[in-house]
RNA sequence: GUGGCUGUAGCUCAACAGGUUAGAGCUCUGGACUGUGGCUCCAGCGGUUGGGGGUUCGAGUCCCCUCAGCCACCCCA
């Protein structure tokens, strides 16, 4: 049996309800905050995520799916939401807009890792992005928005952690004390350490292994080493969120995988027990525009997993409060009634009403189970008896009554149900 | 990429220490009720026991390989 390739997942019609669940609220809420969506490239040149992410990272040396066309470009499956947003920024000439310019977006996102509940070789983010400005007071609506998210459709109980990295202009020095203060305790680190204090110094504070955990905790924090401009970005953002009625958690050990991040980095955890598997995250990438064009674009985004959301929800509970939209089941008896049936359930559904029909002849009996197994509100009953006289049976299923309609009132009398079933 | 656990009908699970034809509930279909759903009862459909190889008189069960899922690491969404 062929089957879906390895960590990419099926979503069948009975979990569609999550998605479009969670879909809409994100929508709606990016429309409230002034976000226009945009759709980028499944896949991209290479060279796009080589220069942004970074030729150090993870996703660059390990995760991406790369290949070559037969015109022999090198191009890669796209590995994260910010790089082709930028892209698409600049190539537009969106800095002749008035800025900043905000963008949302819904996409798939590859990455080649080994798969586990909640972590998959092919998921979906939401995703936004300000571009073209760098005061905090958009990093603080970034995070809120993206809080918004998580509240809106019931996610409760995450915790939002919060750091600042510093820029070009106080990182570098940090990044050398950091380094000499590692290098001092070089022999007591773990292998892992022993490679990132040469390869990517700021990754030694995400370092898990317990023998290391001392020194994290006596490292520099990049946060009583920024520069003034950088603490004075980082003190606005902290008021602002105070000022929206936002906590956090200070976290200095948080400095994220991809070499483009500035000032604000940000990741939001669910608040299970056990390991943390982030819902979302982002932070400020003043620099990386100039990775692509001539320009210098300060931006702030976040993406956030979809399959996350919902695996949360799931085991939250959270049920999406889809309604069933009003529905009828045509069931009829006999050649005729078929036909005519068939008549019917088309201008049912050319006027908006749900419709459903059997395709081929079945008992009554089966007819309405069928209606029920669909949850039908009512099935138009039609045999040879009513055409003779034409008259339609129409049956309230829920209720279990029924009555006779005339067949020139049926399509009326079906609007006028749906509408009141809507309102009420 | 590393280590570990688990794979039996569409779903949830059975099957003594290898032993006949791999069972049950749910779902679906049909009937009891020849034109009236949900409840009840009866019946049916549905499996290459994830796949391949091996050991054995005999493998769902033991061994090897492989695939997939899950857990931890890693990484992050």
């Amino acid at each position: 049996m062929l089957q879906t390739p390895r960590g990419t997942a099926d979503v069948l019609p009975d979990e569609q309800a999550y998605w479009s669940y969670v879909t809409a609220h994100f929508k709606s809420i990016c429309e409230s905050y002034g976000y226009g969506e945009i759709r980028t490239p499944v896949f991209e040149d290479t060279r796009l995520f080589q220069r942004t992410v970074g030729e150090g990272t993870d996703i660059v040396e390990k995760e991406m799916y790369t290949f070559a066309d037969r015109g022999g470009d090198s191009l890669t499956l796209r590995p994260e939401g910010t790089a082709p947003v930028v892209r698409a920024y600049l190539e537009h000439g969106m800095h002749r807009l008035s800025q900043p310019v905000k963008l949302s977006y819904i996409a798939s996102i590859f990455r080649y890792d080994r798969p586990q509940a909640g972590r998959l070789r092919q998921h979906h983010q939401f995703g936004v992005e300000a571009l073209g400005e760098e005061s905090a007071a958009i990093d603080a609506e970034i995070i809120g928005l993206l809080l918004h998210l998580y509240r809106s459709v019931g996610l409760t109980e995450v915790s939002l952690q919060l750091n600042s990295i510093g820029d070009a202009a106080c990182r570098p020095q940090y990044i050398e004390e950091l380094a000499s203060y590692y290098r001092s305790h070089v022999k007591a680190l773990c292998d892992n350490c022993q490679t990132r204090l040469e390869r990517n110094p700021l990754r030694l504070l995400d370092c898990k292994e317990d023998s290391c955990q001392p020194f994290i905790g006596d490292a520099p924090h990049t946060m009583e080493n920024l520069c003034g401009d950088c603490d004075a970005h980082f003190g606005v953002l902290k008021n602002s969120l105070k000022a929206m009625g936002i906590s956090y958690t200070l976290n200095h050990t948080l400095v994220r995988g991809l070499d483009y991040y500035t000032r604000t980095v940000f990741e939001v955890w669910p608040q299970t027990v056990g390991r943390q598997s982030a819902l979302g995250g982002g932070g400020r990438y003043d620099g990386l525009a100039r990775h692509i064009g001539k320009r210098d674009v300060p931006g702030i985004g976040f993406g956030t997993g979809i399959e996350r959301i919902i695996l949360n929800l799931q085991r939250q509970g959270v049920v999406p409060n889809e309604q069933q939209p009003f529905s009828v089941f045509v069931a009829t008896l006999g050649e005729r009634a078929a036909t005519y049936g068939t008549g019917l359930v088309n201008d049912l559904r050319q006027r908006g009403v749900r419709a459903l029909i059997a395709y081929r002849p079945r008992s009554l009996k089966a007819q309405l189970r069928q209606a029920g197994n669909h949850h039908a509100d009512f099935a138009v009953i039609i045999g040879d008896d009513e055409l003779a006289e034409g008259q339609v049976l129409l049956r309230n299923l829920g209720a279990s009554t029924q009555e006779n309609v005339a067949e020139s009132d049926l399509m009326q009398t079906l609007e006028r149900l749906r509408d009141a079933g809507r309102t009420g």
